[in-house]
DNA sequence: ACGTGCATGTAAAGCGTTACATGATTAC
DNA sequence: GTAATCATGTAACGCTTTACATGCACGT
């Protein structure tokens, strides 16, 4: 699939970079929310990139020694990047979740260790989207479609839903263990034993 | 991280299975929204399990000379699922997603490819997300939280909540690709090339 | 007889994380 | 001086997909 390939072009392409300025952008900005990779990832894939002639570098030297290469895409980066954006590709089938394989065989513990991995879960959520939440503050009004910005927009309003949901579905997910559990046998036993 | 090392195991727990039967719960059950894998990672991954001692199997005859390995849970794996199945883990921090990448460049594609792309995702994820309320209506009520239906439900839960939040996030998307590139500058360009 | 589904495996290549390794710059 | 950050790489290992490979069972 070659995703990280296009994900580096595409961010060269918004603005000439590092290795280390792109493991950045992973590693803290809206991208982390649905792409990312480590620094040894990219180091390579930078080099590929400059050996096909997608990308070129100028070295810069920070201080009086460091040398550091910051990469421009090029003509054809440029034109390969594009072709890719254009790809009308199908949907992923399955986004790999632990936490909700782990609910799928919810029966199997005790309700009240499944209360308690929903609830920790559910404060990590929240603490996600508030931050997201806060992010959002700093859009007083529709960037405009030819900007970076507005990219940064559509997906971090993608973000903000996902989490929302999230949260509602571990809410939900709450109320039902509970709900459920209560009349059940299994727990009328579990009551017996701590009662 | 091993998660489809306990994925099986839990499969296995809640049914004796083959090899055939656990690819088939990834590829078309409820399982499949959040967790999957082919033959070729589970067979090995089988035979792994059962030299560990986690599961055992024993051959049936299907037909003549066909022989499949029925595969069961011992104690030990038991207790090993059980020890996953209540860690408290950190959430992921990313769900990769090729299609928010590709709108996090959307400024770089002419909108009406935008929005193109848009609708042909819509009209994929609405789908999705039918055919998931749909499988909803199966549940006329809340199972009991011991049984096995209670975690597809849960799950199932998750899957609708996520999917409407996908369609949601689409639609919003594509009213705002169209606002706001009315007014841009380059999109006046386009039109003036058009008409 | 033929096609679809059942059933089980291996091999190669690609993708991703963790660990190993090194050194300069900057702010306190 | 020392800690955090900037900066760049490689190696080993593990996870995942695609392709290679084989054969039986069942319905039409």
């Amino acid at each position: 699939m070659r995703t990280l390939r296009y994900a580096i072009l595409g961010l060269v392409d918004r603005k000439p970079a590092t290795g280390y300025d792109i493991a950045r952008e992973f590693k803290e900005k809206e991208l982390s929310n649905f792409w990312s990779a480590r620094h040894s990832q990219i180091y390579p894939e930078l080099r590929k990139l400059t050996e096909e002639g997608l990308l070129e570098y100028e070295v810069e030297i920070s201080g009086e020694i460091q040398e550091k290469k910051v990469y421009r895409i090029t003509r054809r980066g440029k034109r390969e990047f594009l072709a890719w954006l254009l790809r009308d590709e199908v949907m992923q089938p399955t986004f790999k979740d632990r936490f909700r394989l782990r609910m799928y065989f919810v029966s199997r513990m005790p309700s009240a260790d499944a209360a308690a991995l929903l609830k920790s879960q559910l404060v990590q959520r929240k603490r996600k989207l508030d931050f997201l939440l806060e992010s959002q503050e700093k859009y007083q009004e529709l960037p405009e479609y030819s900007s970076d910005q507005f990219g940064d927009y559509l997906v971090l309003r993608g973000a903000i839903l996902r989490e929302q949901a999230y949260v509602d579905w571990l809410e939900e997910s709450l109320r039902l263990v509970g709900k459920s559990s209560q009349s059940s046998v299994m727990e009328q036993k579990e009551n017996a034993l701590v009662h």
